[in-house]
DNA sequence: CCACTCTTTTCCACTCTGCGGAAAACTGAT
DNA sequence: ATCAGTTTTCCGCAGAGTGGAAAAGAGTGG
């Protein structure tokens, strides 16, 4: 049994994100099939916790309490990801890694190595250009602005595989945005190949799940068939940690 | 009167973000008071709406849907901050900007411009390295990493007057933590002088404001005077995003 | 300045939701 | 198998939360 009033709480937050952040009351209602004295009595509760403010204009707004709880959420991500990660070590044989973009430059921020003992090992925390690794082509495909991080940064040249050109990495990128799947292919580090997926919120792109090896095992794997295993993977990791959306569902329990 | 209910569940997540954003549900107890029927209660309404996890040790954790609604929040940061931009305006005459950290560059997100035909001008989004300007030294004086992301953008002169050595710039952030305000003595832009001051969540420092101006008309100003007006400004828009917490408190009615 | 319309806020009688103590179940250690 | 600590479930009850209606507020046009 839920509880209704925590429910509805929950119901004006997401109607007020999913209208701009910002909404009047009868905005709300109209999202929400609330009566207005029980919206109104549920935002003056959020109100004053600072989970919403009020506009001079008397509309609603979601409020700065909720940036200081989402962000100690999302210090919590990297490790939600090692389960997945697990998995597909476990599909591959290789390192997975998750990554997100930071600015300008891909983060790693999650890692779970392969046992064999040649293997890949990026120390979660590295930063690096997006343009050469496979995680950063994932990130930038379909990205509005993905030319102007190249104009920004350069494509400079990491190995003679290096893609260098702005046109043809937007070239690759509509590749990478089509087939669902970026590789590395020796670009970012000579004799490694790598295979990235995206982990998606809803039609967002908020990270990037990879494996990586050595050339000679990475290109003996059937590419296809990866890729549609890693993807999913991250899907189910997406679905988890963002799928839940005003309707009850089973949270998956993780397992050690 | 407010939603006894909502005002619960919100105690549980704080509560949770407290502890490192993982508890059990006795440690629930003990930061809440509550009993463990209604706290179990509580929690099983959060976690199927995704914002609450559960462990595969039964212990809880905050959920991907306070990821996404944070950063739905986060994303209106920079329209609140502008009237209190425009006080800082009206304080020094001068044109008045926030800046966030963005990986290892200053990011502007707001501004207020000066009402007088000579004024300074950095369009919204805008990114700079940190060490040139004002809001970059507040932002990383008192930062763990400061050196780390000093020695990976180095200091590349903008002006006769940047520091470009790094110890030379430790010991001006150690400045900037002691007197409360970084200043920019036409380190980025020659003629141009720029005082900033912080915006604290608590003790950390998520945001930096700042006044700049041509050289001639900042320098007549009372740098002490200026950098506690300017900080009385900026700890009211911290207290207002941030300072509701686990206690009502009256919110400030923004005005047009 | 007034009337109108739409929106937000307040009120209050009522009911059923949320409560919390106790019991049951679970987990890890011995 | 037992124990201790923790989590989960149950259920009678009372007061918290409900929602319709009225009051109040705000913006607009004449």
């Amino acid at each position: 049994m839920s509880v209704q009033s925590v429910e509805r709480a929950l119901d004006v937050l997401e109607a007020l994100a999913d209208h701009g952040g910002e909404a009047g009351l009868s905005e709300i209602a109209a999202r929400t099939g609330l009566p207005y004295g029980t919206i109104h009595r549920l935002l003056q509760t959020l109100l004053t916790r600072g989970y919403v403010r009020q506009e001079s204009d008397r509309r609603y707004a979601l409020g700065g309490a909720l940036v200081r709880i989402g962000g100690a959420a999302e210090r919590l991500v990297g490790a939600w990801a090692e389960p997945y990660l697990t998995k597909m070590v476990e599909l591959s044989g290789e390192t997975a890694n998750m990554a997100v973009l930071e600015g300008d430059f891909v983060v790693y921020v999650a890692q779970v190595p392969s046992p064999r003992r040649l293997r890949m090992f990026a120390e979660v925390g590295r930063r690096v250009l997006p343009h050469s690794t496979a995680v950063g082509k994932v990130l930038l495909a379909g990205h509005p602005n993905a030319a102007a991080v190249f104009e920004r940064t350069g494509l400079p040249r990491r190995t003679e595989q290096t893609i260098t050109s702005i046109a043809t990495m937007m070239t690759e990128l509509s590749v990478v945005a089509r087939q669902g799947y970026a590789m590395d292919l020796g670009e970012e580090e000579s004799g490694v190949h790598c295979l990235a997926v995206p982990v998606a919120d809803g039609s967002r792109v908020v990270a990037a799940m990879s494996v990586s090896g050595p050339v000679e095992r990475v290109s003996a794997l059937d590419r296809d068939e990866l890729a549609r295993g890693l993807r999913k993977i991250a899907g189910d990791f997406g679905a988890e940690v963002f799928g839940a959306r005003s309707r009850p569902a089973e949270n998956v329990r993780m397992r050690g």
